[in-house]
DNA sequence: GGAAAATACTTGTTGATACAAGTATTTTTT
DNA sequence: AAAAAATACTTGTATCAACAAGTATTTTCC
């Protein structure tokens, strides 16, 4: 009688995706609280941006490991809202290059400082070294899954 | 001059976003391999299953983490798939009983494999007790955010 | 120079998430 | 017993994900 031994609670698949789940839904959240209403993927595009202007939606692609198709839509949506730009390069039409808006420019300390908020707020009442370590072994996991 | 400290490579939520998404492809991947097309989130849901049959989708919802609306609409998957049955409830006519079909007891042990499995190859090269350490974190985490 | 291959992006489909609103049924309240 | 509230579930809408297929443009190769 063999019993069985799985048990999803437990499992690093589950805890993994209950905490992505609700970093994510925290950090909408909090962008919402403060009148931004951004979804945690398109954050994501905006603060490559952020770190250099003007990427083309592959750059955007590969860098945030999404495929091209998303980032197609995840643009349209916030070219929708008036945060991003879409510009074909010149010498090559098949590119288009990705910029902010000056009104995404201007929020930008804003939005990192909501973001830095929502780390802080899923890291209370956690050793400073074993969050090193966490961060560490996500690394690792990502290697391993890669 | 103040410099932006704010790097997405390296922040939590997004270490977690790839690190969650990672295993959940890898596990679709595995089923697939095996000849189950089943999704994480489908996977969830019969494993709770697994645990007890015949569970109403508002327990399955709570047990999940997850809004009824998204069970519902998981539910009917499953069930075009013959993977699940609805069954309402004699004596209260809102409720929905939800059982394992036949073919799905059948091959519970061999999902339920290709799950450990996953986790293994997540879990390649990471010593067992940082990796335990990581375990709490992620338990830590969803406390702060809940 | 022209055919073939590669590259960048878009569109279609299916499944999932979150939120809001709706229906049906049961329980509580008066 | 009827009205109101609560409960369980479903449906609608918008956004995102993964995969496949399609279009346009540029590069490679003969």
């Amino acid at each position: 009688m063999k019993r069985n031994d799985y048990h999803l609670d437990d499992s690093l698949g589950y805890k993994l995706f209950q905490a992505s789940r609700l970093m994510n839904s925290r950090l909408n959240r909090n962008f919402k609280d403060n009148d931004f209403n951004l979804s945690y993927e398109q954050w994501q595009v905006l603060s490559r941006l952020f770190d250099e202007d003007g990427q083309t939606q592959n750059q955007l692609a590969i860098r945030n490991e999404r495929d091209q198709a998303g980032i197609s839509r995840l643009i349209d949506n916030l070219i929708k809202r008036n945060l991003v730009r879409r510009v074909p390069q010149k010498d090559d039409r098949r590119v288009n290059l990705i910029y902010l808006t000056e009104e995404t420019k201007a929020v930008q300390h804003e939005l990192e400082a909501l973001a830095t908020m929502t780390i802080n707020q899923a890291s209370m009442n956690i050793d400073p070294k074993e969050l090193e370590i966490t961060l560490r072994i996500l690394d690792q996991i990502r290697k391993n899954l890669e």
